[in-house]
DNA sequence: CAAACTGTATTATTGATGTAATACACTTCT
DNA sequence: AGAAGTGTATTACATCAATAATACAGTTTG
């Protein structure tokens, strides 16, 4: 069963992109796994505290990816081919570097400056 | 004049915190100074392509952090002590860092991999 | 002075996110 | 078989981001 016990609502961005990337982060990480059981609407929605609708929404579009797989009545679980595990580790992966590496670029930090600051906050800087 | 040549609305985040933000990036790296003449809001609503109302508010967000000063009639301009540059710069330096690493640490991502993926993207990586 | 531009404020509307309350069909387990 | 849990679907609603169309007051500039 996917634990989501280091899920943690941030930013503003919308919750069934946030539980959509958590899962997929997972999957690259190696801790979510080929066959691993998801836990269902209900319970996962009552865990985070929001609606049953926005759990939905973010397997239905992980089903729509073909990395869940979903039939009425049973429970939910991952399928992942080793083939779609490095489709979503690159497209993962170059978005979010991209995305540090724009904006430490922006405020004018060096890269020599961006790989200290990795270091800092790596262990939990400050 | 401040320049918004570098600048393009990315991600589905709200369109004046990216004004918002960019403006404060701008004067992180030192390329927006104390006293620099900002665009009026119906310049910039026109440049970018939104409601001159989007970046009022980005501009409101602005005065209210005392980064940018506005009165009736006159056009507005940058506001920025050494104090201040210190605090947003830390302020932003160590959110965007934050961020970057713990989606990394979630892929399950090396601390050296993260340098080499710094290193990749920074001259325009692929 | 007068025109043009500035900041500011108001109101109405649309679309997306998320909430809320159901309902129904199916699977699993006892 | 039956109860509990599951996925799925629907409808109504609230909120916020953003659009749109104005209006007004102050300044800058010719």
């Amino acid at each position: 069963m996917i634990s989501f016990e280091h899920f943690q609502m941030t930013d503003g961005s919308p919750i069934y992109l946030q539980i959509l990337l958590y899962i997929k982060r997972g999957i690259i990480a190696g801790i979510i796994c080929d066959g691993d059981e998801l836990p269902s609407r209900r319970v996962l929605s009552a865990l985070l505290g929001v609606n049953p609708n926005t759990v939905q929404k973010a397997y239905k579009m992980l089903e729509d990816e073909g990395l869940i797989s979903s039939r009425t009545g049973a429970k939910s679980y991952v399928v992942v081919t080793e083939e779609k595990l490095n489709e979503i580790r690159t497209e993962l992966l170059e978005a979010d570097a991209k995305e540090a590496v724009e904006k430490l670029k922006l405020m004018g930090v060096s890269q020599e400056e961006a790989h200290g600051l990795i270091d800092k906050y790596w262990n939990g800087g400050e």
